[in-house]
DNA sequence: TGTACATCAGTGAACGCGCGTTCACTGATGTAC
DNA sequence: TGTACATCAGTGAACGCGCGTTCACTGATGTAC
């Protein structure tokens, strides 16, 4: 799948794709601290370790670093959301309350892929970023869509594993969560550190019932 | 309650007081266009019809302007919540249902206020900035609290005229209802453009019940 | 109501810095014999 | 295994533009008599 996309990024030697991770790394703490805008070619460069001309050499301007990231993230995704799968059945064993296992799924989650503050920030950036540059959108409408299919898997497992069921469409049980997840990360940006687990805890037992078994 | 900040904004000449909101307005659009880091002094000040040197005599950064812009926006929401009050009330009459009274007040809330796409961009370009710039993050709490303030008024009458109540907490019941008006903007903003009522609906049949008149 | 003066509000030219972008170059890596 | 050459990857100086910021100025508004 990832080959038969227009990425000709198909052959690249290690010491390239070296070079472009550490320059994206050193992108996400950019723009978190100044924005996708304000964040200079030079200041990534620099906190990368390399002059301006290594990014030129790498790509040909921002849009593409962006996009490039989009598209790495994608992978990320998917290789958190099994960590977080396999987190959870472990998990599951001694533990079945839905809320606990969301939560220690949704933690795994991102702790295996980019987590914290500078991630957060950047996502909120690509977003806005994405609404503005049609290049963007394309790439960023695919990350966002990977993220919603991970979550959402992560999400129907553990509901299952804690017994229960939603009382609402299952997709409309997922963009209700989602939408409280990211509303906790904002908050969390904004005031102190903590992440707040109570709204998606609250939600949660609102939209969902002990299973019936029919049987 | 306005004479007690710390906001030397007493005393303006009208023209003044115009030629700020002129360039508030026009900073909104190039906020939304290029984002508040990207958007120059210069091109404000030309879709205002100024130049820049009226900027500088008006504010002393980008920064003091952002801040002029929320705490305009607190009044401006305060207002905008009443005249959706107004609204609703009167709509209440004719209809009864909590999912289109709620919708009513919201969108009448909305269309007092600013509006639009370039409303929602910049509002969350003002949240990153906010999350970055100390004193632009002390305003935006203060607007964002008005904001929640009001929305919670109206969340609260639209409830209480369509004979409901809700399962969970108030406060809970504004966050998650909150999250999900957010998340609806969000959406809207990167696809086409129609606001999407379903998940606010969905939230509210799934939080709340016919009163129960215990008496 | 008119004139003279003071203050206010915005003009627009000028300066200089930071940054995007280019490009001839050097050192590093790979390949053939 | 060693040497000679080709290609690749990143360097760093140079150019020029856009923009933030300043400031002496002019025209507009207000005030006193």
């Amino acid at each position: 799948m990832t080959d038969v996309l227009p990425s000709p990024a198909a052959q690249l030697s290690p010491r390239r794709t070296q070079t472009r991770h550490r320059l994206m790394d050193a992108a996400v703490s950019a723009f978190a601290e100044r924005g996708i805008i304000g964040a200079s070619v030079e200041e990534i460069c620099e906190s990368a370790g390399f002059t301006r001309g290594a990014f030129y050499s790498n790509f040909t301007d921002k849009d593409e670093l962006v996009v490039a990231l989009l598209r790495t993230e994608i992978d990320n995704q998917y290789q958190a959301a099994e960590h977080a799968i396999a987190a959870m059945k472990s998990a599951a064993d001694s533990d079945t309350s839905a809320e606990r296992l969301v939560s220690t799924a949704l933690t795994a989650f991102e702790e295996a892929g980019r987590a914290g503050r500078d991630w957060i920030l950047t996502q909120q950036e690509l977003l806005l970023y994405a609404a503005r540059v049609p290049k963007v959108r394309e790439a960023y409408l695919a990350y966002s869509e990977e993220c919603l299919k991970q979550f959402s898997s992560l999400i129907g497992d553990a509901i299952v594993y804690a017994g229960r069921e939603f009382t609402v469409s299952f997709e409309d049980a997922v963009n209700l969560l989602g939408a409280a997840h990211q509303q906790v990360h904002l908050s969390a940006l904004l005031n102190g550190e903590p992440l707040d687990s109570r709204p998606m805890g609250v939600l949660l037992l609102a939209i969902t019932r002990p299973t019936s078994h029919s049987t």
